[in-house]
DNA sequence: CAAAAATATTCCTGTACAATAAAATTTATC
DNA sequence: GATAAATTTTATTGTACAGGAATATTTTTG
């Protein structure tokens, strides 16, 4: 009885995983790009490359996408380890 | 007037309180802007600018800043209930 | 499944500003 | 007041961003 995890809460280690829940989170909402572009006054393009883990999009405006949709974000100590943790399978830091 | 000052960790809105956490934890790490600055290969003047809240910081620097003076990042759907989120002053993980 | 519709991504242009190093200056700490 | 630490200055290089158009992809529907 495995309980299934939420791809929309945990940890970021990149810009790649941090786009990718800020994604899904948007299509579980039914938005579209054009509709969180409106609320949050951002570039459908911009949203399109944050939302794809562009490195070099601006802190900024990521806080404000993630408002938009939804999300917030927390930050903590290393280590705090809640409930129970990813696996993680892929490991890919940086150089 | 001074600025609301929460020096505890945990949600986030806006570049500024990330910023002031980030330099909270790295002060009481005893690092300055130099040593996080090699450890990181970041800047110190990029480091400087993050932790004072500057809006058009990259996310994939920012990543890395707090990554290396130990800090995470949690990404949560707005208006969560913490389960156990480290409430005021009861355990000091850090210092 | 293929066509149509809806969404998302890419291209082009110009503006504005982020990033860096190194040095100078200010601020904090002892 | 001396030193360490942080911030700012100068000069240079590079690219994020928006808007609009074109293209591609995904999703819907017959």
């Amino acid at each position: 009885m495995m309980k299934k995890q939420n791809p929309e809460y945990g940890i970021i280690r990149s810009t790649e995983e941090l786009g990718r829940i800020a994604r899904a989170h948007r299509k579980n909402r039914h938005l579209t790009l054009e509709t969180v572009s409106g609320l949050g006054n951002l570039s459908p393009r911009f949203l399109s490359e944050f939302e794809r883990g562009k490195e070099t999009a601006e802190i900024g405006k990521i806080l404000k996408a993630l408002r938009t949709v939804g999300l917030e974000v927390v930050i903590q100590p290393r280590g705090i380890t809640p409930p129970h943790q990813f696996p993680k399978n892929e490991r890919k830091i940086d150089e």
